[in-house]
DNA sequence: TTGTAAGCGTTATCAA
DNA sequence: TTGATAACGCTTACAA
């Protein structure tokens, strides 16, 4: 159990072969004659060798690794996306070291700088801490998901597409008033063009809308008290109406949808509600929660041929001037579910 | 962008120094006199040196990779467990190359390989898939979480106590009977623990209890199906009781409570709910529920710590016979929450 | 305090 | 089809 390593060598002291022998035993079995091969082969087995991937690193500079910055895994959102970056070693190969949780910019430079030191050929980044023109100065391809992505390959959701398609279906549900629950509109951020999506469809429809940009911090307690403070105001300001909310993510609308529930007994008819993602919770919720679905295995796939592009066209052509960076995206999908149709509300999915 | 590779070699050149003075000033710059010290430090700065830790690693044999395998990520419990784990790089230094989702033994075997072939100085496993006697006489060390675990080093919520305190919780506010959900029994995996503990204080106090063991796989609508269906058994079987049911884990006690509240359009005083985990389902369900807690960062940073001694002790005494696995038990918490308080259950939390 | 040289376990080049 | 030999970039005796 605490043996010495077994090297290529010894399979090759033992064998009287070569270590090149070996080598070419692993690396183009064709070129080594069928008869020696089985008898590498039973060296193997004999000495139970294992293969060292560093240092066949070292030699050949490649290490198969990509690095992903995330930044957390307790939503739900990032740890679907991961499961889904993670479960591509199946079909890519590359390996992943996975840093979660950049507080600053400064701990975040201190994870790229780790992940250089051990050669990655590639970095997906799903945090929002650095600039993608700090990002882009980087000497691995990047490719960033549902981030700020001037300067660097990207993949994201349509997001403006995914506002007018929660605009339309809640109009084509006979709303007399759509809402709009969000708490950042940063241009830079994919997530805002939800906001333009759903505000020109309202527009062009010639629809009765109000946003609600209220910002709050990622902690549940923050979240609830904006919302529920907020829905108040709505259930106030428009008695009576039929009215279609579409909130900016599922834990948000998850939210929304239990305080309306805990306060009415039930969701009533007057209000529809729609999220964005597609996790889990708008699934497991009370009612389940119409929403505008990301493709999160899509996502995390194109993001992976992205990234392979780039590092395969680096290695070709080293000198050529930075491309315009590729981005991406994606179209969601609305799913649509009890929240949007209260005749189906009483119904167990 | 893409000049070559600035190694020791570069900067040794350039400062007239030897490689072993420059591999020296990273690794007991004591022991480089202070001005040579700054001409090499200007001369990393002028050539904008990066280690290259692969390289290292050849040469030392240490790789500060530790191999992680988890189930899945989309079910929050393991999605915070992992975020803890690779926070643990903040205090341990050790990077995680993490594996999803071994539908199979073949594919974990292989993944344990590639890890292997990584040189990595440990493991952690989380899934349920191999044996612990198969992990045990793998070349590495090796620490469970929360799975079978006779032949491996492990750490466990203390599931037992957790049954206990879930029962003595519903018992202490006077409920007529204890009632557990649970779906799996079988003895070798910690959480069926929970179950014997449950059973152990209702017995001990004489009260009436009955235990609802019903199997379902994990998919969230299979889940669904079985909770209603003894869920409507135990509102038949016990009507004007009061009832404390102590579901095996938070996600199945939020279907528990989602199917109360919509037959009866809220939780009746007769019904407590008692969960597992402290997952964030817990929290955010509509009325938030009571639940035995892990205490997630407490089980990581053990299991880290155990891993650690580990390693620290192979390297020491080598030939040592294989010590009894350790087991490190870990108190869960109790958090009364709304639905074991129904006084409270209306007002937000 | 610094340098020489060997070594870590592979792969790659060239020759045989 | 096979083998010598030199990388890969760093660490580590041992020597000076």
């Amino acid at each position: 159990m605490s043996e010495k390593k077994v090297t290529m060598k010894d399979i090759a002291d033992f064998t009287h072969f070569s270590k090149t022998t070996i080598s070419r035993y692993f690396n183009r079995p064709e070129s080594v004659s069928t008869e020696n091969r089985e008898k590498i082969a039973e060296a193997l087995r004999v000495l139970n060798y294992k293969e060292n991937k560093v240092a066949r690193i070292l030699a050949r500079g490649k290490t198969e690794f990509i690095g992903l910055l995330v930044p957390n895994l307790f939503l739900s959102y990032y740890g679907e996306v991961m499961d889904s970056f993670l479960r591509s070693y199946q079909r890519y190969g590359y390996k992943f070291i996975v840093f979660a949780g950049s507080d600053s910019e400064e701990t975040e430079r201190k994870y790229i700088e780790e992940l250089m030191a051990y050669q990655i050929e590639g970095l997906i980044v799903l945090t929002h801490t650095m600039s993608s023109e700090e990002l882009a100065s980087l000497p691995v391809p990047v490719v960033g998901l549902e981030r700020e992505d001037k300067y660097i390959d990207s993949v994201n959701t349509d997001n403006y597409l995914g506002g007018m398609q929660a605009a339309r279906h809640l109009a084509d549900l006979g709303c007399d008033i759509l809402i709009h629950f969000n708490s950042d509109a940063r241009q830079e951020i994919p997530a805002s063009r939800r906001i333009a999506g759903f505000t020109d469809y309202c527009l062009e429809q010639h629809l009765p809308y109000e946003l609600l940009i209220e910002p709050y911090d990622n902690t549940y307690a923050h979240m609830k008290s904006v919302i529920c403070r907020t829905a108040n105001q709505v259930i106030e300001k428009y008695p009576g109406l039929r009215k279609g909310i579409f909130v900016s993510n599922d834990s948000a609308a998850s939210i929304l949808l239990n305080h309306l529930v805990s306060r009415f007994g039930g969701l009533p008819e007057e209000f529809l509600i729609v999220g964005f993602d597609n996790t889990r919770i708008s699934q497991e919720s009370i009612i389940p929660i119409s929403t505008v679905g990301q493709q999160i295995d899509i996502m995390t796939d194109t993001a992976m041929q992205l990234l392979i592009a780039q590092i395969q066209g680096r290695t070709e052509k080293a000198g050529t001037a930075a491309a315009a960076p590729v981005h991406k995206i994606i179209p969601p999908i609305l799913i649509p579910r009890a929240t949007s149709m209260p005749e189906v509300a009483q119904k167990t999915e």
